[in-house]
DNA sequence: CGATACATGTAAGAAGTTACATGATTGT
DNA sequence: ACAATCATGTAACTTCTTACATGTATCG
């Protein structure tokens, strides 16, 4: 009864809605000003997906008190919802993840550590790095069996492709690199990862 | 009234078709076994989809004669269909196209060489590169506007979509050297671009 | 007083997903 | 005869998109 039926959008709002209690409009604007906005960010997909996690028992929402604005509705995770994410987190990642579901790795990616902590932040970029590994490699044999019955430009289209997957497997090194530096810190460096 | 309410594996089938007229089946064989497999590979998304095509006067199609097997409704493009696919190659590539939508564009370019020429498959590299170099600076900043109010996953999250940005800016480059290449051939070298 | 930002929603329609149905042909 | 492959389709369901509706509070 664990129905896992929750859709992307669904997981980045529980997602979200995990760090902090929040109402529809913080996420909407979340969704619009990041690039999280490729899960959607019109009202008419929020506030409906919102309305089906609360019917799951996944979140709960209660209407902010005093101030003057408007009322506005703040959900906050349930104990349900908690482990309906921890799951989702947790999932082994496939093949088929990697081909054509990379955008929701990331998203995992993106909320395991307050969820999981670091070890699973960590084990996430070192399954995620095994299947590119064996990946990129079928990809690289079927460009070159295909190349010569498609034009220049699908070849190329293709090539693109696997150069971001190269390019993914990279910012996994360095990410694990982030983190172990971060769990034994020789000396503390005070910020962050570099964003470039 | 060339209205332009296609979707994305609209586009692709009307791609697809143009290079050589196929059938359903062949199509689905595409999506199934190539990273074009993201605009879905499933006989419900893609029979409806030729039949609106279809409807719409962009493909026709023919029973295939002879042959024993089972009929094949083989599908080709009509003028029609040309126009419309040459529009949507066409249309200048947005600050939200590459925010948003950049698989659409990699689709676009992967037919525009067979449809529009070399030069059109270099202009849309070229408008494509001016887009990132405008785009990334500003993802920059928003990341490290953004990075202490996110877990350190999220932040990394962010900086993995820059970087992939980075490396298809990287590609444009390649690209459209391949193409001036292909254009001016001082020695003729047989083979298309490297895979690595 | 009008514009803008805050804040939540709904309705109609398009398009995708999963799962099933159907049938012909070829190989064992 | 049966399985596998070729080949096309349909039905139920879910979810997203676009566009609209509504209402409050603040600022100039």
């Amino acid at each position: 009864m664990t129905a896992q039926d929750i859709s992307l959008l669904g997981f980045a709002l529980l997602g979200l809605v995990q760090q902090k209690p929040v109402s529809g409009y913080d996420l909407r604007k979340i969704f619009t000003s990041t690039p999280m906005g490729t899960f959607s960010d019109s009202p008419g997909a929020i506030y409906p997906a919102l309305e089906r996690l609360e019917k799951r028992g996944l979140i709960r929402s209660v209407i902010e008190e005093g101030s003057g604005l408007r009322r506005r509705r703040l959900f906050h995770l349930t104990p349900a919802g908690t482990v309906a994410l921890k799951q989702w987190l947790q999932k082994p990642i496939t093949r088929g993840d990697v081909a054509r579901r990379i955008n929701e790795i990331l998203l995992r990616f993106a909320f395991s550590d307050r969820v999981l902590g670091n070890a699973g932040a960590i084990a996430l970029l070192q399954d995620l790095q095994q299947e590119l590994v064996a990946y990129i490699p079928t990809l690289k044999v079927s460009v070159r069996q295909q190349a010569d019955v498609m034009p220049l430009s699908g070849a190329l289209a293709l090539i693109s492709g696997i150069k971001q997957y190269e390019s993914l497997l990279a910012w996994t090194r360095l990410a694990i690199a982030t983190y172990q530096q971060r769990q034994s810190p020789r000396k503390r460096a005070k910020k962050g990862p570099a964003a470039s």
